[in-house]
DNA sequence: GATGAATGAGCGTTCATTCAT
DNA sequence: GATGAATGAACGCTCATTCAT
């Protein structure tokens, strides 16, 4: 009980550590988690204070109410995050195929494993009651995101690298292993006997991928993997 | 919408009641449309029951709570369908390429585009805080799903129309488009300006996934992995 | 199943058994159980009903509310408990003592043993939820009682068997071990590890009773008080 | 019953909140008046929480259930009484006969003048429905009395001063007449038209019972049974 | 006469929200 | 800024009562 480091030479160490700038993202932790594993309507926010370390008065003093809260959970997470990928396209030099397989790895790290695989699920359980919050994430995420991938495939099809395909669902095809498997995780990690193994997954996924979308090389092929 | 045997006599409406043998399935389709809608939580009993025409007591004629209407929503639905699967794979003496995209094809003819789409959705979302009846899903419908393309593929593989593939996570990888895709229009529809074109959706999932899989023709075929 | 005496010779025995007239008197005796042992509005007329070997509805047929047939029972099943105790006053013709005697335990054998018991413990728990029923009771049944001990206090006082007490409070304390001592069981008989020895018991009422209220005998008188 | 500790220079109410210390005390009492006027389940908590000056939500706010409520009315009730009752027969030293009767009239005046007197009229009403209250009240109430009032009788009989008599029995038998009073009390006052006389009662009882335990003196003793 | 499906008012309980401190 | 006591609307569930059969 006190585990300040030196407490020895202070006789009144300052206690206080959490300052008002950090609770708001602290709420959002809170709440990002627990919405993921209960639900909106699931969750109650004197759970989300309380995993934040406040109580439940403290939550209206950042956020309006419980819906400006699941709100802010979703915009504050996850725009960030596109924005990054979005830069690491527009960096990005080599060829097409290794831009894709990189762009599903990135994916993968950047949300498969992180808490934004619970925003998805959250996402996709609660649009119906929250249709203007789908709305955003559908306008300022999804579409991003498939945009962002469309550059990816069209730049490989120009390049000759990929067969021509149709672009617009060819990118939700690709995308769809790795979002049902980040939300699948979420949901029924306890009820597998034998858990995803997720490398042999994405493994499995860009190989039917590069095989699938490959443009045939005229004569001899070239080895894909 | 007026069942009554003979209405030709009567001068007044032939009154309600004595349903006990349609009632339960009536309450379950309401129950099935407003979960995958609302959530669990989010879906009042009042709701359901007025959905299907009668009033809240009537619920705990057939059901013992909220949850065991959930629990035979989800499994009233959803075992019949499996073994209907189960038989055309049996039965089918083509090629396993026919298979396979016949395979696809029934699978969101009777899911994708039926209320199973919404016991997915459902079960996704409620998994969490329906432990038993999660597992219940896990081992009876999706594992059991996932078996039959196993052995789709595995025949595949057997004939020499396929490549050798890593074929549980390929069960996963190619299943998952169909899922995603099914699981989405339960939530999004609304929010999407134009609204996912299935079957050019399918045909591109098919078409990239049979140059994926098939195995190179003639004399040489180089091993990938 | 059937216990017809013989049932060798008829083909078709007439399996009817329970006479419409004495299905009132069922319910009763199957309300006096369930009211007494789960008070009245711990008991449900599905569980009554089912008791008596009917549904629900038909006892709608026979009493016009749940209160009624609370009042059914209390009615129907006391009064003529106590005609029979007033015609054995009346006719007795023996000392002051031995009535005093026998009607304490006449009593507990007429209430204490029998289902009447159950009627003053509903009677006590229900009467301010029901103010007609518990002034029919305390005027019809209690009052009455109470008289008739009167009855043979002051014969006993007459005959000089008796000291002179205050007859109407001592009627009271006279009956109330009995009352106590039958509500009693009918509560808490489960949770006393040795049960009540009802004849110690009355024995020992008895036994302070005669010794505290016999007249002290010929010359000497020592007065305690 | 405005209770503003200076009400004089504020002009509006001042308000209400911050009673969390009286509260659960308020609760109860209010709640132990409707428990013995219209029983356990005839008793809204509702009720319960306006006679408290509360709303219902609150009574959440100190008891877990209306279970929970039940236990603490009887618990926070009885047993300091109880132990109030011990210390008083400790500490006597005068003869049996007075301690006997000083117990009688404190029994009654600390009891059946007393909300204890509605305690003992509830668990008997609600004894069957809730088991494990009840066998607290019997083991550590009822059977704690009667050990106390079994000393009593001893302490005379070893003295002298009574009879031999089965202590055990004789132990119910004295306290019938005032725990039947008491609950009488609580229930029929409203029915009788001349209520009980108290002090005419406990007099006669006192009478009949002090007669009836007092051993003969020297010689002669005449056996009545 | 008897049934039992259906009703709907009512209550226990929860929890988002408020606000005096 | 933070608290937490208090609120009250809402919902799951029960059960007395009704009535078509």
């Amino acid at each position: 009980m006190g585990k300040s480091p030196n407490s020895s030479s202070e006789p009144h160490a300052p206690r206080w550590r959490r300052r008002k700038e950090a609770r708001p993202a602290e709420l959002i932790a809170a709440a990002l988690d627990l919405f993921a594993e209960r639900g909106f309507a699931g969750t109650k926010l004197e759970d989300v204070a309380s995993r934040a370390g406040v109580t439940k008065g403290t939550v209206y003093l950042y956020f309006g109410s419980k819906e400006a809260l699941l709100e802010a959970v979703v915009r504050e997470t996850i725009v960030s995050e596109i924005e990054r990928a979005e830069r690491h396209v527009d960096e990005y030099t080599g060829s097409a195929r290794e831009l894709l397989v990189s762009y599903l790895r990135n994916w993968w790290h950047a949300v498969g494993e992180t808490k934004l695989a619970a925003i998805a699920k959250l996402m996709m359980a609660e649009s119906t009651s929250f249709p203007d919050l789908a709305a955003f994430y559908v306008g300022e995420v999804v579409q991003r995101g498939r945009r962002l991938l469309a550059r990816v495939l069209e730049r490989g099809i120009a390049s000759g690298e990929f067969r021509p395909v149709d672009v617009p669902q060819a990118v939700r095809v690709v995308l769809a292993p790795l979002l049902h498997a980040s939300m699948w995780r979420q949901s029924f990690f306890q009820c597998e006997q034998l858990p995803l193994d997720v490398e042999a997954y994405l493994r499995t996924h860009v190989d039917l991928l590069m095989h699938g979308i490959t443009a045939p090389s005229h004569e001899d092929d070239t080895d894909h993997a």
